[in-house]
RNA sequence: GGCGACGUGGCCAAGCGGUAAGGCAAGGGUCUGCAAAACCCUGAUCACGAGUUCGAAUCUCGUCGUCGCCUCCA
């Protein structure tokens, strides 16, 4: 089997071959640090951290970079409007991702750049564009001449001439043309800036990506993603930069996730129709999250809804149920039933191997842990014991934390709180004992109040968080 | 206007030419003091139309609908 991945640049499924023999670079686009992270900025996050999973799980060694765009219009329009300092604002906003990152159960990336600490080799990489005429300077800006980058548009598709002008900003008639973007803006009064040949400013949102891409991985990379809405301008022009300067093909595989949907339509800050992470995490597990992710292709888009939410956190429970022990009285399972388990195991790690070459189709893979889900289950009602459960359970640990699922319950326990809910579950075994329905009853019912869950069998009762 | 994606049972979703995985929900059973969990059983001909083919959800063309991008955007 060897990997096959789906390339935005040649539109197809490739197959998988890294620049180096067992290494991948990879440089995902991270959030531009204005405000709280919305879950569709987890959901990129995601995408990527189950692919580098499952690229580390197949052998490679990986080299991840995130950036963080921490300067732009947005971030000192904002911290104007706090009266802070923006570097101080995106330095706020950054620890609070690191934080989700961590309860989203993502791998921290091997490099976290940001563009303010690489200003010297982007005002360097802007001087090398300029000298080789990809650009020139008006007023302290400095634009990019898309005109003399011959395959210009071959990302996204686009043909220059059939690109509005305007379409949503002004044309800047000082440009020679409207296509051409900024690798460097002059300051104005108060905002942060940096010395440079050309006045004092800062670099356009392009370039940093280019710079600190080629900084940390080099001139060529094996993945470069991040989400679809970045095809164009974003990724575009980092080719452009990039390959007009190094002559070499940036990046050999362009990967892009679908955007996350909220009523019907893309989240997104300017829409306004977002649930942050935080928010997201108040409520629910991380592992919710992710399991919505998981059940669909990561280059479709994803509508976030409370049914999907809910439907995640059922089949989460089912997977869960899978891994408890064996029943009281299990004495051992039939040979057939053995046999099946056994078989299943080894059925469900070819098709999730199977299903994560073709372009990481976490769906089906997710389809292949649940047919094993049922066999366990069959093979405990059949009396199978723990020692004859555990190498398939353990099969659904190792495949389920290859796509990052945690499967455990919310951590709400202190042990004090265990201790007494023991002493409850204790006691009500006592009642069970002598029949005492009614408090028995009351007992349950009033631990599913607190978020408790108990589940009897005929002589023992198991209890766990909701 | 240009570029692109999508439309599969009540909901989510896989499928890439040979007669529809999986999850959630629902109904009926088994188990059980009851409940829950688990297990068993039940349900779709794949937006629509035409075409290619022995054979199409899967290929082609068209129609309708939804969505993304066209310099803020994960």
């Amino acid at each position: 089997m060897a990997l096959r991945v789906y390339n935005t640049l040649s539109r197809k499924k490739e197959t998988f071959e890294t620049l180096e023999e067992g290494k991948v670079s990879m440089y995902v686009c991270g959030p531009t640090v204005y405000d709280s992270a919305h879950v569709g900025h987890a959901m990129s996050s995601l995408v990527f951290d189950i692919i580098r999973r499952y690229l580390e799980f197949s052998g490679y060694e990986v080299r991840h970079v995130m950036n963080y765009t921490d300067v732009d219009d947005k971030i000192i329009e904002r911290a104007n409007h706090e009266g802070v300092d923006p570097i101080e604002l995106a330095e706020r906003y950054i620890n609070q991702y690191d934080q989700h990152v961590k309860e989203l159960n993502i791998l921290p990336a091997t490099v976290y750049p940001r563009a303010t600490e690489e200003i010297s080799r982007i005002v360097k990489m802007v001087q090398e564009l300029g000298e080789a005429e990809y650009a020139y300077a008006v007023d302290g800006d400095v634009y990019f001449r898309v005109e003399r980058d011959e395959d210009y548009g071959k990302l996204s598709g686009q043909k220059t001439e059939d690109m509005q002008a305007g379409a949503r900003l002004e044309v800047d008639d000082r440009k020679e043309s409207h296509m051409d973007f900024a690798l460097w803006k002059s300051a104005k009064p108060g905002e942060p800036s940096w010395e440079s040949p050309w006045g004092k400013g800062r670099p356009g949102w392009h370039i940093e990506c280019s710079v600190m891409s080629m900084h940390h991985l080099g001139e060529q990379i094996d993945i470069h993603g991040g989400g679809n809405d970045l095809v164009f301008p974003h990724h575009e022009n980092e080719i452009a930069q990039t390959e007009s300067l190094t002559g070499k093909p940036f990046a050999r595989y362009w990967m892009h996730n679908g955007m996350l949907r909220f009523a019907g339509e893309k989240m997104s800050k300017s829409i306004g129709n977002l649930i942050t992470i935080s928010d997201f995490l108040a409520e629910n597990e991380a592992d919710m999250l992710r399991l919505m992710v998981l059940s669909s292709n990561y280059r479709h888009p994803l509508t976030f809804s409370e049914d999907v939410i809910a439907q995640s956190k059922q089949a989460l429970e089912r997977m869960r149920a899978a891994l408890r022990p064996a029943f009281s009285d299990a004495k051992g399972a039939s040979a057939e039933k053995l046999q099946a388990l056994k078989d299943q195991k080894q059925n469900t790690h070819n098709a999730f191997k199977e299903a994560m070459e073709d372009d990481f189709n976490t769906a089906s893979a997710l389809g292949s842990i649940f047919d094993l889900v049922r066999i366990i289950n069959q093979a405990r009602d059949a009396k199978a014991i723990d020692e004859e459960l555990k190498p398939a359970q353990t099969e659904v640990r190792d495949l389920t934390s290859v796509l990052g699922l945690r499967l455990e319950h919310r951590e709400v326990q202190s042990s004090e709180v265990n201790g007494f809910v023991e002493l409850l579950v204790e006691i009500r075994e006592r009642l069970r004992e002598d029949k005492q329905w009614e408090l028995t009853d009351l007992v349950r019912d009033k631990l599913a109040e607190l978020g408790i869950v108990l589940e009897d069998t005929k002589d023992a009762t198991s209890w766990r968080w909701k």
